[in-house]
DNA sequence: TTTATTACTACGTCTGTTGTAGTAATAACA
DNA sequence: TGTTATTACTACAACAGACGTAGTAATAAA
């Protein structure tokens, strides 16, 4: 399993992946973030609440409440235009960091397949 | 340019990757991690030092003096046994979080290939 | 003895992640 | 009416790797 830190900084741009489908609350973006992860990777229940506050905080994200009729209200979150630039610009950024870290795995690692 | 906190915890990679080849300095290490990056990133100084101790302190690597005549004498670093096998975990964990962080990039995002 | 050069070293700050714990709102139950 | 269960957060402090600013150590040349 996947340490998060391996992943730091990009919790954000998988949450913003999964608000490009529709708008969603804590509980079902995790969820869907571990099935798109293949069962790879779970995202921490504060991870999660700290980067919407984040997300929020810097318009990358607007929220509203749902109407439950049981327990707390939910908080659902709705990606913004400037939410999709920054996915968009994550996207980029690794398709970048993926090129420079592939060029310090050893020939010997590469054959070792393990992926 | 790629920043740092993109490649978190990938520094130490880099390093071991370099000392795979041969033994190794500070300022040595930091211009082969520039050119093997293909000029795609740089290691802060500081970075990289704090990446000595750390590696030094769990064995990682071990460090001797070298014979210079001009200037202080400069740290040579060697990579150990326990410094090869992390360098193997840490590119399995690579392919690993190569394979799920891809599965957050949007079809559209892959045809407009940034790669 | 001062200056230049190389090679570190100290120290404090920042940021995303995370553990532990607690709160808010509603429903079901006794 | 009071307690418990359930869902959904929220507060707060700690950690670790990165990194900026500045300083030190050792040597040679002027």
């Amino acid at each position: 399993m996947i340490t998060s830190d391996t992943l730091r900084g990009y919790n954000e741009m998988f949450i913003l992946f999964v608000l490009l489908s529709n708008d969603s609350y804590g509980y079902e973006i995790s969820k869907e973030i571990e099935r798109v992860a293949g069962g790879g990777y779970t995202i921490k229940e504060t991870t999660l609440y700290s980067a919407f506050t984040r997300l929020e905080a810097n318009g990358h994200v607007a929220s509203y409440y749902g109407d439950e009729t049981f327990g707390k209200r939910r908080t659902y979150y709705k990606i913004t235009k400037e939410g999709r630039a920054l996915y968009q610009a994550k996207c980029r950024e690794w398709a970048q960091a993926k090129t420079v870290i592939d060029r310090f795995v050893s020939e010997e690692e590469k054959s070792n397949g393990s992926d």
